[in-house]
DNA sequence: GGAGTTGTTTAGGA
DNA sequence: TTCCTAAACAACTC
């Protein structure tokens, strides 16, 4: 369930093979992983360089690679984002690629792999001095001082009709926030899920925002170092099946479909 | 066998 | 135009 700080765990999975070389590239050529990139142009580049570095932002992974068969003074620069299945890990060598494995990048002692059952997940190389655009223009991180409550006002303004949920789901302006976190915000700010965006006061736009970064910092705490479960007082730890109570009132929770997505929530709670 | 699933993009409707 | 929802993408599990 790749959300920010699962994003953040695979990322780190990689740095295995922090100043290693990549002595040969595995890529499942017609794989739909690689539907923006050309996957030889990738493993061309990519064979003999050295990973240097890695960056995750919201759900986005970038991993910056040098030397090798890569031109002076320019660096390969790997994107990856993992849709609703993908998974980073390392593996001893030898590694047999698996049936869902699209990219394999063998280092000096390990694998470095990348799965994806689903096939949501995409892979984008960049060859230059400097990031991809995309990547320049990715929105401020959620935790950073770039992203403050006027911001967050004028975005719920903008889309003012559309249910909370749905909101917090758009990249755009909540990178990294995915199906379970949205659930959790609203939890921890006790708002409905179905609160249209335009409807909530000063008072909760505050509550709002603190809790905005309460999880993401909560979740980055409990996921991203050993990918453990958040604390029994979230709801994150019950809200998987029918039947979960919710850990504040002992009322069962609601489970139902907003913005298209299955939503779960503690109605006397969130009021 | 049918329904559901952690994400994103697109088509089409309001 | 703008904004929103539903469908599509694919392969698994319950």
């Amino acid at each position: 369930m790749p959300e920010l700080a699962e994003v953040e765990y695979f990322r780190k999975q990689w740095s295995v093979g922090l100043d290693r070389k990549v002595s040969q590239v595995l890529v499942k050529a017609k794989s739909r992983v690689f539907r923006e990139v050309s996957p030889k142009k990738l493993s061309g580049s990519l064979t003999n360089s050295f990973l240097r570095e890695s960056f995750s932002s919201g759900k986005q992974m970038l991993f910056r690679f040098s030397g090798g068969n890569l031109p002076d003074q320019q660096f390969g620069w790997l994107g990856i984002h993992l849709g609703m299945t993908g998974k980073l890990f390392h593996e001893d060598l030898p590694y047999a690629p698996g049936k869902h494995d699209h990219l394999v990048l063998k280092m000096t002692e390990d694998a470095l792999v990348f799965q994806d059952m689903r096939l949501f997940g995409k892979v984008l190389f960049h060859l230059g001095k400097e990031p991809p655009e995309y990547w320049a223009q990715r929105p401020p991180d959620l935790l950073s001082a770039e992203f403050n409550l006027k911001d967050l006002e004028a975005f719920l303004q903008r889309r003012a009709k559309s249910p909370l949920k749905a909101v917090l789901l758009d990249q755009r302006r909540f990178p990294g926030v995915g199906n379970w976190m949205a659930d959790e915000i609203c939890f921890q700010a006790r708002i409905l899920p179905h609160t249209p965006a335009g409807k909530i006061e000063v008072e909760r736009m505050k509550q709002l925002y603190q809790k905005i970064q309460y999880v993401c910092r909560g979740a980055l705490k409990y996921v991203s170092n050993d990918y453990g479960d958040p604390p029994k007082s979230w709801l994150f730890q019950h809200r998987w099946k029918d039947g979960g109570t919710c850990p504040k009132t002992g009322e069962l929770l609601v489970r139902e479909k907003i913005g298209g997505r299955t939503t779960c929530f503690s109605p006397s709670w969130q009021e």
